[in-house]
DNA sequence: GAATTGGCCGACCGTTCGTTCGATTTTTTG
DNA sequence: CAAAAAATCGAACGAACGGTCGGCCAATTC
């Protein structure tokens, strides 16, 4: 039940007993996780808020760190999927910019918890594991960086540093498990809109913008 | 050496051997707690990193969550009494919108030990230690949400929500300890002209803009 | 120079942490 | 329905944690 992949569950629709526990577990420790930081949330807090004893959970993960990385590795490899899947389609860059700005910010702050573990608690990964992670989330900056590095060529960038433009748009969307609801009036979709509108604004020039 | 004033250093240049023993525990603590975060961070590792025992320092602090206090205070404190003032002035909305947006940015990521603490460690304060700080900071926001409601009143602000824009604005300062670094080029007080540009043109029209 | 204070040490305490292990119960398989 | 496998339990472990205490040493005060 530890294994990395679970070859029986492939285009099943029903869950089995242990799939079922496992994406319980899975969902209570991103919440957990989320709201009181990883390090802070013991295995037995994790255990109670199951209704489990701890010693029990060591059949879903090898350790608490391993949970931790189960948990980033799939968010981070499926918004990955999807940003890659976006960024091979042949779009003028503009077009590109927007909609990547779009789907990143919808994909992360539609998953509030994952997206906290992501920007708090990724340290508390050591080694291998922490390297890992790193260099995934390099291929997101690298993805936006390639993007923006056309538009500036084009000349339709303000005077502003490449990693400053990248990074402001970062902090915004990472900041977002600080504030926003999704129950507040605010879909992450729009919020993907809204950032698109703040950022690009922020960083181009107008001259080829209707 | 614990009390929260002292009598005999005001006005006074040279800094008694309690006193320089002080500074250097807080600034020490602020760096480690900043780079593996507070709860990760023991009283074991300060006392190595400082060359003392343990139990020395804990006649500088009552405990550890008064030390992370502390810190977190006096930084808030400071930044707060400089925005405050700079709120007083009687300058037009866009200025003083701008001059905001430069001030918190070069304090902030000026202090990078700092910023990362109020960051990313505030809610490890319990109690009313944790209510004080967060009532602090939403005298931040309740400034910057007062400069931005004279602006969409007066027409000159997309149609963005103000919650949105304020956070979009704090995010953007709030993760530069995750990226920025002081002598990477840019300096803290270029940075905040670089984010009131992206901020300013983010979210406002154009239309009383040079 | 004696007395007082502030700074520091080293040993120790109780608690909580993540993790292990063998036994037992529950579910799935043939 | 029996055998195999998966899931759960309860007790225990060593390590690390924050914090305390009494005594020692050096600096300051009178």
């Amino acid at each position: 039940m530890r294994e990395k992949t679970n070859d029986r569950s492939v285009g099943r629709m029903t869950l089995s007993k242990g799939e079922k526990r496992q994406r319980q577990i899975y969902d209570t420790a991103a919440r957990l996780f989320a709201q009181r930081g990883y390090s802070r949330t013991s295995i037995r807090d994790l255990s109670e808020a199951l209704g489990l004893q701890k010693s029990s959970l060591y059949h879903y993960f090898e350790s608490k760190e391993d949970l931790l990385h189960r948990l980033l590795d799939q968010f981070m490899e499926e918004a990955l999927q999807r940003i890659e899947e976006l960024c091979a389609l042949a779009l003028p860059p503009q077009e590109k910019l927007a909609a990547f700005m779009r789907l990143y910010t919808s994909f992360y702050a539609g998953d509030r918890d994952r997206l906290s573990l992501l920007v708090n608690d990724l340290d508390c990964l050591g080694g291998e594991l922490h390297a890992a992670m790193v260099a995934k989330q390099r291929r997101y900056v690298a993805a936006i960086q390639g993007i923006l590095n056309e538009m500036r060529q084009a000349g339709l960038m303000r005077d502003i540093p490449l990693p400053v433009a990248v990074f402001a748009f970062f902090g915004m969307v990472h900041y977002t498990p600080k504030w926003y609801q999704r129950d507040g009036g605010v879909s992450p979709e729009e919020l993907g809109r809204l950032f698109e509108t703040i950022f690009c604004h922020g960083i181009l020039t107008g001259k080829e913008q209707p």
